[in-house]
DNA sequence: GTAGGGTTAG
């Protein structure tokens, strides 16, 4: 289709609203190339409205440009401060979108004045970015232009130190904003969520609702995947109950929380009673309750899942497993003992799903093989990784290793010790757990020497701390801690399990 | 005469 203004219908209309009327309805790049001619010729190129239509094509279309659009701004003599804001939109969406942060540094430079819009998407790439440097400059540069306090760059100021896990910086924006919305609670609440600061997280929630707002949905599900990380399942019925009695709709997000909650707090009949009612499943719903089933022993019963998911004769025919799946699917393999399975599922996800393993991935590929005692086969699966394994991944290969090595004398778990002291000297955990292994076979001396390490270096391990929830409320344990006056019976029925766990393997 | 905004899933 050739686009000339007198095609158009509206010949009375002057050539400014011809040509705007003309870029609404441009819907490729070549339409677009059209145009530009169209606009060189009558002599259009330097108004604003004119110019911020064509940006606002090449940043936000769905046949995107954004050098295109660089370009127009840049070589634009007056470029208004909407069409730089579309332009640090479009970044904030790409792939590299601390570009932005350079769109936004030419614009300073150029003299143009950010306005209240300038800054949320500006944050929101540095968020992206994690470019915790360049927001902060960012950050500096709205407190002087005195719009820091609106309240929409508070929430992106939040969300951005909450991406960098800076949760005191989020905080104290939090703290001092003049003005709060809903979403600025959120947005706090996500911060401390997405760092493991659960309580404060959960705190929030409530404090939220004392000072009268109303939680919306995603208070709902960020609450909710609070309580699923700690396992406080009392609350999580609160909530449930919460939201029916409110009559909220449970959407796809909220039903995904629900199962993702029962999950991961154990409660897998509910989890499975969730999932079955809800009308709509998306690949997260479906990985929350194989991941739910995987990591509560129930393996099998996992993968039956993964297979009903992919089966095309169900109502989820567009539900492909995505990264999440494969986490879950792995985790079931290592549960049950299916390390065949393991292997083709892990060959799979990529060769047929496209997905690119992650390290995690890795992680639990190498939890497979240890769990099944296939040591030396999981060591030469971290040395063929086409990624530098992370310190987790040798990890969890050394407590396989403290299970299955302790009467064999092979050394893989000294070889293991090795490559993960390299690269975390400092962590008091691993070397208690080498401490240990040398103990376990009687190799006291080494043990001694790896225990005195710690002791000269001052490393520490930070005590393991598990949580119950017990009456609706959350109680915390440590190893060595003693608050309970009378633990004589806890030991009796502790060394009974043992003895029990013993007779049946 | 004038255009555009935020938070949420292992």
């Amino acid at each position: 289709m050739v686009l000339r203004f007198r095609t158009l219908k509206t010949q009375s209309l002057s050539k400014k609203q011809q040509c705007l009327s003309l870029l609404n309805s441009c819907r490729s790049m070549d339409q677009l190339r059209q145009i530009q001619a169209q606009v060189h010729v009558s002599g259009l190129y330097q108004d604003t409205r004119v110019l911020s239509e064509l940006v606002y094509f090449c940043s936000l279309s769905p046949s995107k440009n954004l050098r295109h659009a660089r370009s127009f701004v840049h070589h634009a003599a007056t470029p208004s401060p909407i069409s730089w804001n579309i332009l640090i939109r479009g970044y904030a969406a790409s792939d590299s979108p601390l570009e932005a942060f350079w769109v936004f540094r030419k614009m300073r430079e150029r003299g143009a004045m950010p306005n209240k819009l300038t800054f949320p998407f500006l944050l929101k790439s540095c968020a992206v970015a994690s470019a915790l440097f360049e927001g902060k400059q960012v950050h500096a540069d709205a407190v002087k232009c005195g719009l820091d306090s609106d309240v929409y760059v508070g929430n992106n100021l939040i969300n951005f130190y909450g991406c960098c896990k800076k949760i005191v910086d989020a905080r104290k924006v939090f703290g001092e904003m003049p003005e709060r919305t809903v979403v600025s609670w959120n947005s706090v609440m996500t911060a401390c969520v997405e760092s493991l600061w659960l309580g404060d997280g959960i705190g929030y929630f409530f404090r939220m609702w004392g000072c009268g707002f109303e939680p919306d949905e995603t208070s709902m599900v960020l609450l909710l995947s609070a309580c699923a990380e700690l396992g406080y399942l009392s609350l999580g019925r609160w909530v449930h109950s919460q939201l029916v009695l409110r009559g909220m709709v449970l959407s796809v997000q909220l039903g995904t929380a629900l199962v993702d909650m029962y999950g991961k707090s154990g409660a897998l009949g509910y989890a499975r009673d969730v999932f079955e009612r809800m009308e709509n499943r998306n690949v997260w719903t479906w990985s929350a309750m194989i991941l739910g089933l995987a990591q509560h022993g129930f393996g099998e019963e996992a993968l039956e899942l993964f297979a009903i998911m992919n089966n095309n004769n169900n109502d989820n025919r567009d539900i492909r497993p995505n990264y999440v799946t494969y986490l879950g699917v792995l985790c079931a393999c290592s549960h049950a003992g299916m390390v065949d399975e393991g292997y083709q599922y892990f060959h799979d996800m990529e060769c047929v799903h496209g997905i690119k393993p992650l390290m995690t991935h890795y992680g639990a590929m190498v939890d497979v093989l240890g769990r099944a005692g296939r040591l030396e086969e999981a060591y030469e699966f971290i040395q063929s990784m086409p990624i530098e394994p992370d310190p987790v991944v040798w990890r969890t290969l050394l407590s396989a290793c403290t299970v299955h090595d302790v009467h064999d004398h092979t050394g893989i778990g000294e070889r293991v010790s090795k490559k993960l002291l390299l690269k975390e000297p400092r962590r008091g955990g691993n070397l208690v757990i080498v401490a240990n292994m040398y103990a376990e076979v009687g190799m006291w001396e080494e043990a001694a020497n790896v225990r005195r390490v710690m002791r000269d270096g001052g490393m520490k391990k930070v005590a393991g701390e598990s949580c119950v929830d017990l009456g609706g409320s959350m109680h915390r344990f440590f190893a060595g801690y003693d608050p309970c006056p009378d633990l004589v019976p806890v030991y009796h029925l502790l060394d009974g399990l043992n003895l029990h766990l013993k007779m049946v393997n």
